[in-house]
DNA sequence: CTAGGGTTAG
């Protein structure tokens, strides 16, 4: 026989659930106070959890009056605080309270997924390891999975991807959210770096999850076919475009929107377009991929139009849509409607220009030779600038080096780079991604331990050779410029986009174009390079560089030589 | 007998 206990079963508990509100939400917490269930847990519970979505102030206001609240509470509250973002220090001195409490209650394993999610954003990242002390001195040692995946999530975001691995081996049975966090951790793609080979992981991950139990969902989907953007694999795109659609998995906007960033990535433009067109709608994320799509390819104009299209739709633009809509300005030289766009952001958008947003207007007017304005901007830039970079990239710093470089300001370059050294910053490799029969090849600048070494140097001089034929003069002005011309002939030569170029016409089908990523930006040799051997050797090269795509064909490029 | 983890754009 089974009793009714009324602590459980109130009416004024049904109530709670369906109350919209804050007014009969009073009135339900009136009623819980008069009939003494404001003593028990439950219906106290019951009434944070409502009151949380109405209003968080109120929540709190209950939870001051709760004489001895139980973790159970406690938990309920840290977690409603983490969801609104500028009360997260609340959460956090409440969960402070649990520690310093003189009361036997300590956090359990409810208490820390939502405060690992709260450190994934600055000023909060650096309490993460602190809790994971916690967690090891307060939790039992086989703790759950939803304790793990948090963890995991947690070092993968501040960059650890090692601790993440190390931490997701130790699990037996990962489960689905489990999975998909250590492939979003690997699909990743590494600020500092612009690419890294880690991204092959997400690959070799996927299949390992295809062998377990754990069925793909959506969202892992998300991060195979984010990967496959990065590494420019656009035959494991297509698959996985395919296994979307063949295992009933719905095309949301998540999804929308990552293949069309893959397709354009892998220099599908049109394929991407359509994929946009197809969706049954969009939203301004869906717009921000194709803006930065057409961007990319340097369609310019069609950037901009897709940005007023999504205006009209009545979709306010971010800051990611100024930053794509400008770069697509920039690529082709619309200085008018670049300069708009940024003076647009304050004046209609009323929001304070980025350091990003600054980088934009910068290389759209040094790009178009407004050297003077240009530098007017990086002035102000510079101001905002130590702020955002310090903890995260020497992005910026490259960038400026670079632009007083090609204005031959080689001191400002000279103390650009001391600075960049002084902050630990340092200059990374470039290297080139290659896609071979299915496979990936990843080169690196000066690279000697590729194992068909001998036969690309070998088509390394015959090319050096044939450009020579062709009246082409090595030009070094971007190689560092601290070292002696012959070895600055001599770095080129071996760029890895060089070794890149040289091991495709060896290994890819002559009819097929080659397509080639870097991480860094093409240097000027290489591309006019480049454009020859187009010619030289008939085939289609399609190269994405860290800002934009170049189609080579015939001896031209799509960029025109601005870019 | 209630609470907690995973996704997209540059």
């Amino acid at each position: 026989m089974k009793s009714l206990n009324p602590v459980l079963t109130h009416p004024a508990l049904h109530l709670l659930g369906k109350c919209k509100t804050l007014y009969t939400l009073e009135q339900i917490h009136a009623n819980i106070i008069t009939t003494g269930l404001a003593r028990h847990t439950y219906p106290l519970s019951r009434l944070l959890q409502s009151s949380s979505v109405l209003d968080i102030t109120y929540t709190l206001e209950i939870f001051t009056h709760i004489p001895n609240p139980t973790i159970f509470l406690f938990n309920i509250v840290i977690s409603s605080l983490i969801n609104h973002r500028d009360l997260t220090h609340i959460a956090f001195s409440l969960y402070n309270r649990i520690l310093l409490s003189r009361t036997s209650i300590k956090p359990n394993s409810f208490t820390y997924p939502s405060l690992f999610k709260a450190c994934a954003s600055q000023p909060w990242v650096r309490y993460g390891l602190a809790l994971h002390n916690h967690v090891l001195k307060f939790l039992e040692s086989e703790y759950d999975g939803y304790v793990q995946a948090s963890l995991i999530n947690y070092y993968a975001n501040c960059g650890r991807l090692g601790v993440a691995r190390y931490l997701f081996d130790q699990i037996t049975d990962p489960d689905l959210p489990t999975w998909n966090s250590i492939l979003s951790a690997y699909s990743r793609i590494d600020s500092d770096n612009g690419m890294v080979v880690d991204t092959f992981g997400t690959l070799v991950l996927f299949k390992e999850m295809q062998d377990s139990l754990v069925r793909p969902n959506e969202i892992t989907l998300v991060a195979l076919i984010s990967a496959c953007g990065n590494l420019g694999a656009l035959s494991q795109g297509v698959w996985a475009h395919a296994y979307v659609v063949k295992n009933g998995l719905r095309l949301n906007h998540y999804i929308g929107t990552a293949l069309i960033g893959m397709y354009s990535h892998c220099g599908c433009l049109e394929l991407a377009r359509q994929l946009f067109d197809q969706l049954p709608q969009r939203d301004r994320l869906c717009y921000n991929a194709m803006i930065g799509a057409f961007a990319i390819h340097g369609y310019g104009h069609r950037a901009l139009d897709l940005y007023e299209k999504m205006k009209l739709e009545g979709l306010a633009p971010d800051n990611v849509t100024f930053v794509v809509t400008m770069s697509g300005c920039s690529h082709v030289g619309l200085v008018e409607k670049g300069c708009k766009i940024f003076e647009s952001i304050k004046e209609v958008y009323g929001i304070e220009p980025t350091v990003e947003h600054y980088g934009c207007i910068v290389d759209l007017l040094s790009r178009a030779g407004r050297l003077r304005e240009a530098e007017e901007k990086t002035l102000a830039r510079l101001h905002l600038a130590p702020v955002r970079t310090r903890a995260k990239t020497g992005g910026n710093y490259v960038l400026l080096s670079n632009m007083y470089a090609g204005i031959d300001k080689w001191e400002d370059v000279k103390s650009m780079r001391k600075l960049m050294k002084h902050q630990g910053i340092t200059k990374i490799p470039g290297t080139s991604l290659v896609e071979v029969g299915g496979a990936i090849h990843e080169f690196i600048m000066g690279d000697r331990t590729h194992p068909f070494l001998d036969d690309i140097h070998l088509k390394l001089e015959e090319i050096s050779f044939s450009l020579q034929e062709y009246g082409h003069k090595p030009s070094t002005k971007e190689v560092l410029f601290d070292i002696e011309e012959e070895e600055k002939e001599e770095a080129l030569l071996y760029h890895s986009e060089r070794l890149a170029i040289a091991f495709a016409l060896l290994m890819v089908d002559s009819n097929c174009p080659i397509r080639i990523i870097k991480n860094l930006r093409v240097c000027g040799d290489c591309h006019a390079s480049t454009k020859l051997i187009s010619k030289i050797y008939r085939r289609e090269i399609v190269m994405r560089d860290r800002i934009r795509f170049h189609h080579f064909a015939d001896g031209a490029c799509s960029c025109k030589d601005y870019w």
